[in-house]
DNA sequence: AGCTTTATATAGCGTTCATTACATAAATCT
DNA sequence: AGATTTATGTAATGAACGCTATATAAAGCT
């Protein structure tokens, strides 16, 4: 079962994962730094007393956020690199994904992970985006080392810059089609850097 | 001449264009809401009433600073789309010219005009790298125009999310080496889209 | 019922933000 | 010399920031 008993003292009056999920929505949007306690609190329909009870701080709930996007929107890196074919269909498959996703979609656009702390000068909430995406990154390396084993972190870096490409692209209103056009372009040049430098194919 | 006869009142105590070559480095290396007129102000060893006497407000600072980086360190677009060569050599060039300048040199890394206004919600700073930025897109698409009329445009915009990924990566500290990998693979990647809808070739 | 524990609301903390009143200093113009 | 014009230094403005001290309310435990 995974309803624990009670705990003691008076219940909370709101729904935390809810609150999270608002919270997701708005550091989407507006990135870290371009939300205020202020408005998360009235998003949630919370004081501040509360919210710091609930999350400890701001960057604590931003740590919440980010642990939540990597079991929602973020399993579609996962779910690309999943089956048994080639790397290079796989590699394509995770670009074209993330160029569907990455396209504005009403307030959301790009990747939390990758853009939602850029030029902030909090460490604390860097150090949570930053480990995840190299974490996002390791999966990527892994995943190419079945088939190149020797340029896998290379590799892995080269396809990572093309993701930042596609998300600050998608922030700044490209369309669905250009990241598209861009996806299947760098899945292009892709296939051919393996097939030239093919030492471990 | 360039030297103009002396204004009326009391010159200026500083050298503006000093002043803003040290805003342009806070700039990049913090970004725009990352940099206080306090910092600035102390950069340039001024206090605010000269500060706003001589830049009207920190978003007119922030106009002549990026003005200036397009005479300066932007002009690597304008030279490496110089010539007479192959549209795809250019483009090869432009990539690989980013790659070299934007990795991380000391403080400063990136594009100053493709992410110092990142997440910032200063509409008018916005408004002044988003101007710039497409202005530079107009001149790879102008470029790509010569021997690829018809999709100059899609490709302009595919060039462009390739050069946002490297400015992104390299803000990440990715190495020049990475981003001359991503470079040559986005060129290859460029070279097949138009070997392979050679509609227009 | 009373104690303990946790969450809530009210109100305010100190800091930093971009910007500005005000008085004064340094230059040109008449 | 005196008026005009522009720049400067001192000091402060109102607003927003993340966060918290204090008191009270609502639950379980004994």
């Amino acid at each position: 079962m995974t309803t624990k008993t009670s705990p003691r003292g008076r219940p909370r009056s709101f729904d935390k994962d809810a609150a999270i999920a608002t919270a997701q929505q708005l550091f989407h949007e507006h990135g870290y730094d371009g939300v205020s306690v202020a408005n998360l609190g009235t998003a949630m329909g919370i004081k501040p007393p509360s919210f710091y009870s609930a999350f400890g701080s701001k960057a604590g709930l931003f740590a919440e956020v980010i642990a939540r996007y990597a079991d929602t929107e973020g399993r579609f890196t996962t779910e690309a690199l999943a089956g048994d074919g080639r790397v290079v269909d796989g590699i394509e498959r995770l670009l074209l994904t993330a160029a569907h996703i990455y396209a504005r979609q009403g307030m959301k656009s790009g990747c939390l992970v990758l853009d939602s702390t850029r030029n902030s000068s909090d460490i604390e909430a860097r150090t949570i985006t930053g480990g995840m995406t190299d974490r996002s990154r390791a999966m990527v390396e892994d995943y190419i080392a079945r088939d190149y084993p020797d340029r896998a972190r290379t590799l892995s870096e080269m396809v990572m810059i093309a993701m930042k490409g596609m998300s600050s692209a998608a922030r700044d209103n490209a369309s669905a089609a250009s990241l598209e056009n861009f996806a299947l372009m760098a899945a292009s040049g892709f296939r051919h850097e393996v097939a030239q430098n093919a030492r471990n194919a």
